[in-house]
Order: structure tokens, then sequence, then C-alpha cells
DNA sequence: CTTGACCTTCCAGTTGTGGGAACCCCTATC
DNA sequence: GATAGGGGTTCCCACAACTGGAAGGTCAAG
């Protein structure tokens, strides 16, 4: 297979697969031409780092879970730790952008969004400390 | 008051605050030595803009409402508009984040985290079979 | 022989900082 | 006067994880 094909199989762009290979994720061997040329495995592989980012993991994650999972003597536990991990940065991460929402759509819902310029959101963020004044 | 000031009265490092001059979002005047004199309408915006940056608006958005602010005539309707926008991409963020951390729980909830390699983690990121469902 | 799709490498840009080098300024103390 | 320290200044590199584009090689079809 050409990087083409397995872009479209794996669902990821080449572009990505081709910085996949360069920071060593995947190991395409060479063919005469220079072209890439990916076996089943190496799509394999590729399928996986797909849905293992689009859990959030991040490359490193990636790169430590595909190491388990060529490693036939794994323990579940190493693999449990990383998913723990994220899934708790997650957590944090659901919580800081829930407290956002909920302080903006405090401001968004006492503005009237019309003509006039007096603007709940504006007195939010300069909490009340007069005008900003000119350069 | 010099950068350092600033800095501690924002609540922001000092880089950054350079960092907003470097982009226009704020123009202190510099004194004889070279150093930026910061005025108190400076220190307003800046804290304008942190209040802003931790309510998630992106730089451009801080931009866009920091030039509102200082428009005696604007319209709420703007500033409510750019809120509005940012409060759209903060709930698909969060239904993202929600749909991963679902799937992500369900995985570690089903994984032993022993010593046995057996993983249901790595199997549902490799197959696509169970909460990730199949592609 | 040319067209066009595909492949290659390399370089730059993205967001919003953080780190650090190399150097200037100011005040205080020995 | 020398020195130490704590400011300040500019400049460039690095991050995550790609994405876009330029310049050019390869291949099958017409």
């Amino acid at each position: 297979m050409n990087i083409g094909d397995v872009a479209r199989r794996a669902g990821l762009p080449a572009k990505t697969i081709r910085y996949y290979e360069e920071i060593g994720l995947v190991r395409p061997p060479r063919g005469e031409n220079g072209y890439r040329h990916f076996r089943e495995s190496d799509l394999h592989k590729l399928i996986f780092l797909g849905r293992a980012r689009s859990l959030g993991f991040s490359i490193e994650d990636c790169r430590g879970l595909m190491a388990l999972y060529e490693d036939r003597a794994r323990a579940s536990a190493d693999v449990k730790r990383i998913a723990e991990d994220h899934l708790g940065r997650i957590d944090r991460k659901l919580q800081e952008l829930t407290a956002m929402r909920l302080a903006l759509a405090e401001l968004v819902g006492s503005c009237a969004g019309d003509g006039r310029p007096d603007c709940p959101i504006l007195q939010g963020l300069a909490s009340g400390d007069g005008p900003l004044g000119a350069d």
C-alpha cells in the first residue's frame, strides 16, 4: 500500500502519517522509488493510533500504548494507569470548561444584545473599575 | 509603573505582557531608559485581558472585546455576539470531551488492571469492538 | 510526449506563552 | 571605584500536533 491507500483506510491525512513516521510511531519500509510501502501491520497501527488520538490521548501516551500493545508480556495495569491518568486530565478539563461556561453564560444572559452601548459582559470583564481611558 | 509592578497587580507574567504589547493589545510609552511605563489605564486593560483570557476568549476575541470596550458608541449586540460564539465553542468542546470521557471510562472500567496481559482497553483501541464502536 | 495524480523532502506557520542568553540600568554597600 | 543584586531590554528557541505550500521525482494512461 502507498501512503494514499493507508490514509483512506485509516481515516488519517497522509501528512499526519508522514509525521507519525518522522516521530517513530510507524516505520514503513521504502520501495525502489523511495515511496513508503505500508504493510497490513502498519495499517493496524495507524488505525490504533487514530482511535487513541480520537479519545484524546497525547502522542506520548500513544507511544506508550503502542509499546504495550506490542508487548505480549504486558500487565494490563500499565495500560490502565495510562488510561486513568488521561481520564483524570479529561475530568479536570471538563471542570474547567464547565466553570467557564457557567460564568460566561451568566454574562451573556444578562446582556440585552441590542443597539445600546450598556453591556454587562464588558462590565463584568472590567469589574466595574470604570473606563479604561484612551492611549 | 514598570512591567514588574503591573505584572503583580494584573496577575500576569511579565513575558505575557510584553507579548501583548508586541501584538498591539497594549501600548505603554517608554521612558528615557527604554523601560515601558504603564499607566493606570494600561493596568486596567491588562486586568480586562486577564479576565477575558481566563474565560477562554482567544486573543483575537480579546482584541475585539477591547475595541468595543473603548468604543463609547458600541452596540451591546456586538459584544454579545462574540460571547455567544465563544459559548458555542465551549459547548461543542464540552460535548466532545464528554463523549471521550464516556468511551474512555467504559474501557477503563472493563480493564482488570492487574498483572495479566489481557486488556479490553487495548482490544477496544485495536478492533473497534466495545465502547468505541466499529468504523 | 504530455497530462495529471501521486509521491518525495523541506520550510514555515499555527496558539499563547515559557525558558534562557546576553546585555543595560539603578541603587546600595564595601 | 568596584561590585552585587534586582530590575529592565531584545532576541531566538521550544512546545503539541499537525497543516499548508513550494519544488521536484514517479507512474500509468491516452
